[in-house]
DNA sequence: TTCGCTTCCGACCAAAGGACGGTTGCACCG
DNA sequence: CGGTGCAACCGTCCTTTGGTCGGAAGCGAA
């Protein structure tokens, strides 16, 4: 699917507002209601839109993130993997290039909830070796 | 402001989908139309929801992503964070604790662009190691 | 030119939403 | 104990919004 100029118009309003009306989302963009609207839901059945997501305030600031930078003794590590998306602390798993072979990004509670994972995924079979970076500030966050 | 269980519930919703209607969100809330409405509104004027984001699919898959892994000579390094500020290939930047002082996720469109930040990092003064993951894929990813 | 396709518009009618009055439950206090 | 204020809820009224349709306009291919 290529997007044209209005199309883009359409996400970029919608990134930052996603519950306008499409009446409003019209007058923005210059079109009749059931244009915009057909154009909507043509970007969401094409999967350009992929669903729309309320942001919410972190209701605790108190959060304690970290890195663990995994290699494991062999790859792919599907398990693993399975494992990881158990927890709900874990955030979000990359695999990379080079030494390491998995960056995994943690959030919890408290520093004791993050020991606790980080244990339980390191025993996890596969683990070589897991090196663990707390976040001690967000220096640059970009959407 | 406290939540009770209907407010994560509606937050919990709207997360996944922020363009419900409202009677679609009372009645999986079992609250009426008017509570319902009442209650978001008051999540939104608290602040708790921030706002309503359209997920966009990435238009180009051929992004590549990395992750900087950097030691400082010393810490902290105000003018670095300057200079990675510049780059809007910089993501995302986070003071972390242990061996590593940085970790720096970029984002650029060809590897060749990819370098060129990673080598202007490199040379930056401060810094005393730098090592590259590429991401290869992104496992996991949560909200 | 004529066909087929896409995109647009306006109109219709059903669905959704804002606003309001009234009820209930509960904490507070004289 | 009874009264008062408050917060949350409900249902209803009426406006706004949205999905859908038929028809027009533009455009490229046959």
């Amino acid at each position: 699917m290529d997007l044209d100029s209005k199309d883009r118009e359409i996400i970029g309003i919608l990134a930052k507002d996603a519950r306008i009306s499409i009446k409003a989302l019209a007058a923005k963009i210059d079109l009749s209601r059931s244009a915009t609207s057909e154009r909507l839901s043509k970007l969401e059945r094409s999967g350009v839109i992929r669903g729309y997501r309320a942001d919410i305030a972190s209701q605790d600031p108190a959060l304690i993130s970290a890195f663990l930078l995994i290699r494991l003794e062999r790859t792919p590590m599907h398990s693993l993997l399975d494992t990881l998306a158990a927890f709900p602390a874990v955030k979000r798993v990359s695999s990379v290039s080079g030494e390491l072979d998995l960056i995994v990004e943690v959030e919890a509670q408290t520093m004791e909830a993050l020991n606790t994972v980080r244990d339980r995924i390191a025993v996890s079979g596969g683990v070589c070796d897991l090196t663990t970076s707390i976040i001690l500030r967000d220096e640059i966050q970009r959407a």
